[in-house]
DNA sequence: ATATATTGTGCAACCGATTGCACTACGATT
DNA sequence: AATCGTAGTGCAATCGGTTGCACAATATAT
């Protein structure tokens, strides 16, 4: 029947203390006695004491909140990368608020804003698509919040950044194609302003000609790399006839478009077409056959950028130095790009 | 180059005037010139002033922020939901924090604790699958502090609740199967302290008993609901050499789980065995065959949700009465339920 | 027994915005 | 000219913990 929230105020009047005891006593301030504390603690419970963070933040100047800004939580990369942040910080009592920016750049900045506003201590940022100006993000560091920047990155000064070799998975997602026996692969790729699609096409281009197989920027379509776009892209591939015997797409929702198209056309994969997507979404295992992809390490990239965060965060001296940490991404044969056993 | 915060005070002081007129300019007071609040809004852009939600929040007991508790965010179902809350309450200028149980007792008592200290105004939860207690939640409605329930409901007094009709989802996909020519149907449920399992066992058993086919307990097994649960139990089933031709199954992880070991085996779908999962999430179209599935409307969910919570925070006067709403299924007929066309 | 630590608690300022009330000035009303 | 209304701003208390510093009491060292 607690109406009123009962406060320190209270706690301290019944118990004839000050607010300040109750204060230390209830954070096992090593000053207090063990008898105080224990008087203290019970009278809390009894009275149905809540800690207000609010009182607590404005005076202390820690929220104990970790924003995150990302795309989308329901996309299987980014919520495993959510779990590994929340895995780290939770230990050091830290809360997440979790945004998302929809792809969309103005939302994107109103998470931001609204993330400076509630005072987080840090934020853990993954862009938007639609992002090219980062003002909102040099915001953040101007506050001296610790920003950490994953996967999707930017150049700012002064944040960490944490993404896989986007480079490497495409070359050797683009190697494996080759190895059974590809020569036309036509790769999907997203929009260039973010770092990870240049890359990967720069993998899939230096791959097709380490292996000695010209690079043919017609076999490179950029797309929104949703499921509709890789209908999209595959069925103009096939009505413009163009002559191709793999697919190495950026995207699993791309990959699996063009394979419902493959599919509802007969075409037989990967025997006529092989296909390789990329973040292992766990729908890659159900479908028929099994899509193979490249695994990005979402998780230890979560629990990677957490520990840079609580680092920063307990770092007091002087200016901290960003890193930059790059994983290594893993190629998940499945049968879909397995010609051979 | 903002190195410290800049305040109201700052601003007030380089205007000359009294931080309340700044507080006033800056939210647009009625009473404030058009003179004032441009020079405040000005400076405060000049300085690059932030508003400090903490203090606000400390001094008028809104945080405008609304807490969201629910199992696992990369579920598509609740992920929709949370879209669908975000939706309606951004406009409203609140935020939301989301935090994960992941089906789990304690953490998720821990959540609830955790955003009633971080004072937010509303809660909007769907309980864990371990959960049978809700001491937490009634920690909440003590503290005065708006609750909604959705999908996976508890009878807490003073809490309102958004859930679709479970029996009438289940009713009508056992009647489609039935239809379709099954008769040996088997009902994958789960923990029967959720609502939702236990209405669609509910369900499950009166479309049986209205076409006259009697309820056989055999043909009901519980898990956990998982993929892994539902390949586990299509073996068993197979192995035990049970006598089924539909299976209806209370979630698509389950369903899908089942499907997997039932082409491994050839077994045909649907000709031998036809399958409806719950949930619609999106894989269930990208598999072979499609899934059928019954849609839980759940951008609606979180639309009716947040409608419930600003409905109750904008109402002033007197007791607040909860609401129930229940919302109508949607049975998706796909090629796996689909004997006849 | 005296000096020095150590323990346990209180005092009071503070974090930064909000807001009821008071007050001035000036135009409108009669 | 006296009265009233209202626009525009200031005053000061307040929200609820936190924390540096002070200080008394007791413990330890010399």
């Amino acid at each position: 029947m607690a109406k009123d929230k009962t406060t320190i105020y209270d706690i301290a009047k019944t118990l004839q203390v000050t607010p300040s005891t109750v204060s230390r006593a209830l954070k096992d301030h090593p000053r207090i006695s063990a008898k105080t504390k224990k008087a203290v603690k019970e009278m809390a419970s009894q009275l149905n004491y809540q800690h207000n963070n609010v009182a607590a933040a404005l005076r202390s100047g820690n929220t104990f909140i970790l924003g995150i800004v990302l795309p989308k939580v329901n996309r299987t990369f980014f919520s495993s990368v959510i779990k590994g942040v929340e895995q780290l910080v939770s230990q050091a009592n830290y809360r997440v608020m979790i945004t998302q920016s929809h792809d969309n750049f103005k939302t994107e900045q109103a998470n931001i804003q609204a993330l400076i506003n509630a005072q987080v201590d840090g934020i853990i940022a993954s862009i938007a698509k639609e992002t090219t100006r980062y003002e909102h993000y040099q915001r953040v560091i101007d506050q001296q919040i610790p920003l950490i920047l994953f996967d999707r990155v930017m150049e700012i000064s002064n944040a960490s950044t944490v993404v896989i070799d986007d480079f490497l998975g495409a070359y050797e997602a683009v190697s494996h194609l080759i190895e059974q026996g590809c020569r036309r692969i036509v790769h999907f790729t997203g929009v260039q302003s973010l770092n990870i699609y240049k890359y990967r096409l720069r993998g899939y281009r230096e791959a097709l000609e380490d292996h000695g197989i010209a690079f043919d920027p017609a076999l490179v379509i950029e797309s929104d790399m949703q499921l509709e776009d890789g209908k999209q892209v595959m069925q103009q591939l096939l009505d413009d006839g163009v002559d191709l015997d793999a697919i190495f797409a950026s995207s699993d929702h791309s990959a699996m478009g063009a394979m419902q198209v493959l599919k509802a056309q007969k075409i037989r994969i990967p025997e006529e077409i092989a296909i390789v997507g990329f973040a292992d979404e766990p729908f890659t295992a159900f479908v028929e056959p099994g899509l193979s992809s490249v695994n990005q390490k979402s998780e230890m990239m979560g629990q990677i950028a957490a520990k840079i965060f609580l680092e920063q965060v307990q770092f007091s001296g002087g200016e901290y130095t960003p890193t930059k940490t790059v994983l290594k991404p893993e190629l998940i044969i499945r049968a879909s790009s397995l010609k051979r056993q």
